[in-house]
DNA sequence: GTGCCACTTCAAGTCGACTTGAGGTCAAGC
DNA sequence: GCTTGACCTCAAGTCGACTTGAAGTGGCAC
């Protein structure tokens, strides 16, 4: 397979060379070896870049898309985790449907308070069924946080 | 309407106090007055708190959050922006979608590497077609920082 | 063979979103 | 009347995710 310079990857994948080696850093990615002091990146780096993108915007810290997929691009041996964090997904997403539905009614309602219109309510209590804190990623971080 | 304390808010909320009063700060909540020092809250800014923490796991800034909700509840006159926030979110739904199928395919399938399973792979180019960079709202960030 | 320039490392800075801490206020209960 | 405790303000600290800057290196076009 064909082997990318740094400069290549950024370029193809739109990421800034210094996020590549922070992520290499962080054990997201490695480089399949070196020319000189230049590292030296396997073109599937860029599916795996795809990967972490999505784990990104899925809400997933660095630290936790690391623990889900090895540095060498198979999944984690842990099934359970990837099942829960397929779970923890599934509510997002749900919550995510809501708010769309939510913002959507509100560019289309000319009701003067979305707060008063009962389908704006409607579409909100799904969207926040469950607790109010917890920002997705946020909830987890406040756990482990609050416990030191 | 019942008014409440910033104790009994974060009580409800699940939200810390501190939290509150940062809200307030960056114009996201509004106390409806004032009993001496104490802050007093409508019991309606249970629900905007709900409106928040929806918006902030689809992975909205707070400072966007705030320009699609005006402090006093009602939506943003804006509704092209509601729209195109809807439309975001549309594509993150999609991209969540795809990566919990591949979470779950991942926990199940017993290959040992998920890059050489045409399914994974047929799932993961589902979740990113299109740019790889952009981790959902860093995208705009991002872009916006560069230009300066 | 030399100059350029994309790369390198490492430390420090930035940004958003909060949290923490110091020092102060005030209503209620003893 | 004095303590207690939940609130207040304001400044500073923290954390994750990067970015920036200084100083150095080395592959390649000329």
């Amino acid at each position: 397979m064909k082997e990318l310079d740094i400069g290549e990857v950024a370029q193809q994948s739109g990421l800034a060379a210094s996020t590549l080696r922070y992520y290499e850093e962080k054990g997201l990615i490695a480089p399949v070896g070196r020319r000189g002091l230049r590292r030296l990146f396997d073109a599937g780096v860029l599916e795996r870049l795809a990967l972490i993108s999505v784990g990104r915007s899925a809400g997933f810290s660095l630290d936790e898309i690391a623990r889900m997929f090895t540095p060498d691009g198979r999944p984690q041996i842990d099934r359970q985790l990837l099942a829960a964090k397929a779970d923890e997904l599934d509510e997002t997403i749900r919550k995510l449907s809501a708010m769309r539905d939510g913002l959507r009614h509100a560019a289309a309602c000319p009701a003067p308070s979305h707060m008063e219109c009962p389908k704006f309510r409607r579409i909100l209590r799904a969207a926040t069924s469950g607790a109010i804190a917890a920002p997705g990623k946020k909830a987890l971080q406040r756990k482990g946080r609050g416990q030191r």
